[in-house]
DNA sequence: CACTCTATCTCGGCT
DNA sequence: AGCCGAGGTAGAGTG
């Protein structure tokens, strides 16, 4: 790799806008320090005006403007079928266009870059899931309840995917909702949308939310709605 | 600024640490180019093996990976704290700790960094938002229906919070739940739970979904549970 | 702190 | 392409 082809302070718009492309042209990353201006439009509108900033632009043509706070990037745009660079005046134009949604970048100095061939791959193992949840108790459904059997995994209905579906010992069927932080009011509108879609075919039918925790107003509403909880952390099962 | 402070990559480990502890303590934004393995461990648990990918520490101590695709990172860290740089064994470590969540990189090589002082202030203009449609509508009730009145911005009630409350030339109580895109099955939901909450004190009350468009399992629901649907695009108001 | 909700959410999966 | 739902969602706002 060839690090001397990096964007340094001392080069001109020009020098700087032909050593983007060619890097972006070898499928390199390339991370921009730039004092730019940004405007998106698309289903919405937003401006940001000249400040410095990082840009990445990624061989996929995903592309990132970050700030200096937060997690967030200030203004992206998905990968795309193309991002255009060009130069207008002494400014650097980055423009981003997919279907209705349109990025423009106007970069006044780029002041440093970073490029480089991205890797092959690149794998990230995660556990602790909803859907590692949703195996445990497929495994073991004891952890919710004694007797529950003939348990489905992601049963589509007409109103949604219902995580886990069985019958317990006293033929009701059962509709499980799975949660991995503390169930919400929106976690008890899900569930009750599934039991009202399965209580059109069958009138003993059970709605329970299993999550390590419940807000008070989620657990009203459970009470209220005749539905259940279960209380499972995922690091118990895990 | 000093550029010729950045990380290069005949830099040792010892001697970009340095410059990296450095830049932090003068408040300045770091992106790096390393060969870094990263894992976190909190709720979730995940590990990225040792890979080429930047690294980016902003002055609030928010950390984030990006490998080589897409718009998320592949790890990050909200600000936090503290961010803790040591070097163990010719390999640099990053720690971010936040209560019961940490993320720990490790880094065999900095290939490259940039380090500049933020801006006092980079500041986001956006339109075309939710709240420009409630706006709108409060501004003219017309554009919904004619005769709304007493018109309530973010009425909280026990089940959340209704965007937009009011009363028809026929004494309905009206609840008016805004979307900025499609209407889907989980924004019916959370109408209805508006609906039944008002329902305890008042017999007569409506509620309307508004949206560009609605998804056709949202319709069908809405139907089903005598909801209404009126069709607002955002660039229409603003 | 707990809770609710939006987001140019992003991302993956499925039909 | 549309639709659905998870996410270490992030971030804002309120009580």
């Amino acid at each position: 790799m060839n690090y001397g082809e990096d964007i340094n302070a001392d080069d001109s718009i020009q020098e700087s806008g032909n050593k983007i492309v060619n890097a972006r042209l070898s499928g390199d990353v390339v991370v921009l320090h730039a004092t730019c201006s940004a405007e998106f439009y698309g289903s919405a509108e937003s401006k940001v005006s000249m400040n410095k900033r990082i840009i990445m632009m990624k061989p996929d043509n995903s592309l990132l403007i970050h700030s200096s706070e937060g997690i967030k990037p200030i203004n992206w745009q998905k990968s795309t079928s193309d991002i255009r660079i060009s130069i207008d005046n002494n400014i650097l134009e980055i423009k981003s266009i997919k279907k209705d949604k349109e990025l423009i970048i106007k970069c006044f100095k780029i002041h440093k870059s970073i490029h480089y061939t991205p890797p092959s791959e690149d794998t990230k193992k995660l556990t602790g899931t909803e859907d590692d949840m949703h195996k445990a108790i497929i495994q073991n459904p004891e952890i919710i309840e004694d007797g529950l059997n003939s348990l489905e995994h992601e049963k589509e209905i007409s109103s949604g995917i219902i995580d886990i579906y069985g019958v317990d010992t006293n033929e009701n069927k059962v509709i499980i909702e799975v949660k991995r932080k503390k169930a919400q009011l929106k976690h008890v509108d899900q569930l009750q949308r599934y039991e009202r879609t399965i209580k059109k075919q069958y009138t003993q039918v059970r709605g329970i939310l299993v999550a390590p925790s419940i807000s008070n107003s989620a657990q009203s509403a459970l009470k209220e709605r005749d539905l259940e909880f279960v209380q499972l952390k995922p690091q118990d099962v895990i």
